[in-house]
DNA sequence: TAGATTGTTAATCGATTAACAATC
DNA sequence: TAGATTGTTAATCGATTAACAATC
């Protein structure tokens, strides 16, 4: 990356989606793309791509276009996905589960290596083949397993305990589910997920092209 | 709301937090919040709320703050919670399971009246009281129920056929997570929903973070 | 009335789009 | 070489922050 060059939260939630479709493209056979044509995939303007990747180094070639196998892996470079990640989930609801078995992490790097729930009856399962223990052993198995990321998806009053417990287990990240705020010490970089967002902002739109 | 005013997305992004937390305002007994407060607990400046508030109508009394109550009802009203949306959740699997067991959707006016599926052994049963039909039946129980919003939880190579289906059967809007680009006429609301865009982008920061 | 806080206008900041020189 | 397409700089657009008059 360019030194002392900020890179906008926008540009880096692309990055992923740009990953996923040079993949795809990759699947079909493609071997070089240009911005043009990635663009016209992903709904977004070849300079906004362009500008996009330059900010992170001169990844294509002047009159040719983009070499898709070198561009996933320098996107995969930039984005860390290649570090092999070991993540956790807390809480064993539904919506635990189901990210529990969610299939695409896995293919971008991510091992699920521990789950972490309260409720004996689900103490020592298995989900998705991953091992559920009880949160008192936390600190136990991120430190044993090096867990970097916990993903909070147990209750919302419980969200603020479970941080509180993955910072003092020395996590990095947290994938925040619940839907509320949650407090950490500034080094600890937070994700929220609130899935109440999206649902929301539909019925926003709909009202007004309904009334109108 | 003002006329000729076009409301940025940002900014209704920001309404669904504002509800969440003036519902909870509310349940501590605050009747009156100013913005300056409401800021500290969201960590979002006040001046950018007022802001928000102020391109909708005068929901505040100088000198004073927002009646909790009133705000409530206001920013319902803007998003268009009091309509009672009824939605339908399409698949079943781990993802659709947790998304009909999510119990905050409910709360914020929205009635899940429809799950459906292919798969035999699943239509039928009902989750959490929600019956699951065969996906032929898509047009004929979207039109009885007066269904408005299709939620999509196939697997990514169904997603396009599912959009198709939702617009032919008369949907407006879409909330579609699915981890792909999905078409569809431009008078249907999409929005989308990426799971693995939130855990990349933790990756990319961690990777910083970690590296630095 | 005096203090507090909104709503709004102006200033700043940041992100996207346009244009084009560099070069494959 | 001619055509194509990147990378970068400049122009535009949009969103946030600052400032303050209005007023409860």
């Amino acid at each position: 990356m360019r030194d002392n060059v900020v890179i906008s939260k926008a540009t880096i939630d692309r990055l992923p989606i740009y990953m996923r479709t040079l993949r795809l493209v990759q699947e079909e056979g493609i071997e070089i793309i240009s911005s043009e044509d990635l663009g016209r995939r992903l709904a977004i303007t070849p300079e906004q791509i362009r500008k996009d990747l330059a900010s992170f180094g001169q990844f294509g070639k002047k009159g040719v276009g983009y070499y898709v196998r070198e561009l996933i892996r320098n996107i995969g470079e930039i984005l860390g996905l290649n570090r092999g990640w070991n993540i956790s989930i807390i809480g064993v609801g539904h919506l635990g589960w189901a990210l529990a078995n969610y299939p695409n992490f896995m293919s971008l790097g991510f091992n699920l290596q521990a789950i972490f729930d309260i409720d004996p009856h689900k103490v020592g399962i298995k989900v998705n083949e991953v091992e559920v223990f009880h949160l008192e052993r936390l600190q136990e198995i991120v430190t044993e397993r090096n867990i970097a990321i916990g993903i909070i998806a147990v209750p919302e009053i419980q969200a603020q305990v479970v941080t509180d417990k993955l910072v003092e287990a020395g996590i990095g990240g947290i994938w925040n589910f619940a839907p509320r705020r949650i407090y950490a010490p500034a080094h600890i970089k937070i994700i929220n997920e609130d899935l109440s967002v999206g649902l929301t902002s539909l019925s926003y739109y709909l009202t007004r092209l309904i009334k109108e």
